[in-house]
DNA sequence: AATGAATGAGATTTCATTCAT
DNA sequence: AATGAATGAAATCTCATTCAT
């Protein structure tokens, strides 16, 4: 018995806790609310999970991390030396690798939101940061494959950054605010039409700057 | 005279406040922090303050909100009814209210960022939304304006906040991240050119749409 | 099951904040000096009353404020237009809202010291205050009862105030002392005959005065 | 010029910390709102004063103390033997020290106010209590001359302490009410009357006792 | 394995007292 | 002699973590 209780005690904890860190961030969660939500007592939480941070990592793992982190990866990797998305046929590599994150996304809807927008306070705070950089670089790649021979400034670097961080985060808030795939699909569209329009309108702003001006 | 001018202090405890506050947030910061970084105890700091919140407004005084509100209003009615922001002549309204939003914005740098940016479980918690949403509904405006009879639909709603949230956040932290005036332009001038170009292509997006269709 | 039975610990609180209460009065009572007395660490006393305020009304709850109020305003009323007290038959309705008010404060003993006479700084702060001018209220119909046509000067009505309040103080005081309850009616007989005989030389001296003379 | 001032800043001091213990009590006084009713900083008060405990010693001297008690002293020890207070004739020596008395809370009357009234937290808390215990003695005293052969029981002692505290806290409380000498008069007029009947009447029913019954 | 009572560190705030000038 | 800024201890309250049962 005791093996089948802890399995379904363990996943009640990883629910609450997915919950109360989506409803309130990591810093204002109380382990009492989790408790609470997971119909247990709190020191119980302890048997499961070392502590708050563990709890965290528990339900944000390193795994999920590194595979979210390959999808978003493998995603813009498949854009390199594409000029134009909107002109991407249906079964290109980079639908592919849409769609696969995009469903991974659903299905680990608030493991998302957590980790990327409510780990303020954790051990996982720079992980939004981590993601923000890797599709900063990918972008800066991009950027310079359009234009051989340029590179790409610091103010290009740092506006690519806030851009960024606006996806994920906007990513993040549609996520916590709907549950149906459809819904979320479609706020994802706008977004995803809003941001490549925009940089686009970036690249073409940077790209018309003296080529070589890479700023401190 | 006491060993330390009344005056000297009141300012380090000011900037440290300040420093504090757009470091950490007002929620997370704490009066030893700010004690601390201004080189005092925690007690001496209620002599010249009542308390965090006293501290908190002393540093984001309301008459700096009201006059922060007053001129992004201002920048924003000088908008209702023009169609294209990148045709408007030098001189403008829109031109003066932005410059003078500007100037205003360098000269407070801080000041800005806390407010709209740091504010969380503050007496201005509610200013950023405040804004976010004015913003809003000039683009709902701007968007019917353009497309007589249709409506805008939830759907738009919800992306324009999140677009709004991001152009306020983002603009948040440019002033963090840059202490000089004309790099801080520089940022502006890309991430206002990557908005107007995505909202451009969002209102496409959702102009192609069924105009009547304002879904729950 | 904890190492210590919930309930068991609620009444050592209860016991223990009640007794430091009366001794110390409400402001002056720290939650260490009840916890150390309640054998518990302060923190502690938050998981069963959520701050000072609310362990004080626990203890003085606003019903047990309510029935004491109740059966002193009985008392009062049941003298309305008597002339004697002394003269009263065993089984008035003087008597009777005596004994049931007498009764009430020995099962309450402490609660009616605190209330009366330890609640300063507290909810119940004006409640002596409140019963005071009850009395007084009471004293001076009677006096002009006793000789129509008179008014009770403002010299009257003050040396009243002081007087009922002595007559307030001095119960709790004797509430305070005692336990047993025969003492405790023995102490309060002496005291009841001592008001008695002083008041109606009260009410001489000032009847013999120019009865109409409402001072400011 | 330094002995000059040092004269006249002490005063200013004793007559602020008067009148703010008289308000406030010992207790709730602060050393900020004395210094700033003396016009004087809160370091200086401590080159005239070690501490609160010293001031408060300063403004309720230990020889201001023992003059009250010997006025007090000798007042009712002129009453010993004396059958009816009422009866005495203007120019008796009870008259005479009831007189000084008076003149002298007169006088000091905001010290009396302090010292009787609002010494609570202070080390002058006991003073009420030692003059009560004074006043009770020799009531008893009294009381035993008036019939030769009895004792006074542990149950009279008591009621002649609660009658006595009342006795003082009322004084107080017209001194610290009234600044007019003869409504001062007045109010304790009638407090001394209604007192002494008081007083008559509760030897009468603890005489009426069985006389030897002394319990613990 | 589970409980939840208990602890203790840390946050805000107040104020008597000290101390640099 | 005077200032008042500065300190630090203590009070209320919160919450992650521990521990007796």
């Amino acid at each position: 018995m005791a093996q089948v209780l802890k399995e379904e005690v363990a996943e009640r904890i990883a629910d609450a806790a997915l919950a109360v860190f989506a409803e309130r961030g990591y810093a204002a969660a109380t382990m009492a609310m989790i408790a609470s939500r997971a119909g247990l007592s709190t020191g119980n939480l302890y048997r499961y999970h070392a502590g708050k941070d563990a709890l965290f990592e528990a339900v944000v793992p390193p795994s999920f991390v590194a595979r979210l982190r390959a999808l978003l990866r493998r995603r813009v990797a498949s854009l390199a030396g594409v000029q134009d998305v909107a002109s991407l046929s249906p079964g290109s590599p980079f639908e592919r690798a849409s769609e696969e994150l995009f469903a991974f996304t659903i299905e680990h809807r608030l493991r998302v939101v957590v980790a990327l927008g409510r780990a303020d306070g954790s051990a996982y705070a720079g992980l939004a940061r981590e993601i923000v950089e890797l599709l900063r670089d990918l972008a800066v790649d991009h950027f310079r494959a359009l234009r051989p021979g340029t590179l790409a400034s610091a103010a290009l670097r740092f506006d690519l950054e806030l851009v960024y961080e606006n996806l994920v985060r906007s990513s993040v808030e549609i996520l916590a605010r709907f549950e149906d795939g459809a819904r979320i699909r479609r706020a994802v569209t706008g977004l995803s039409a809003y941001h490549l329009a925009g940089l686009a309108r970036l690249f073409e702003t940077f790209g018309a700057e003296r080529g070589a001006g890479a700023e401190k």
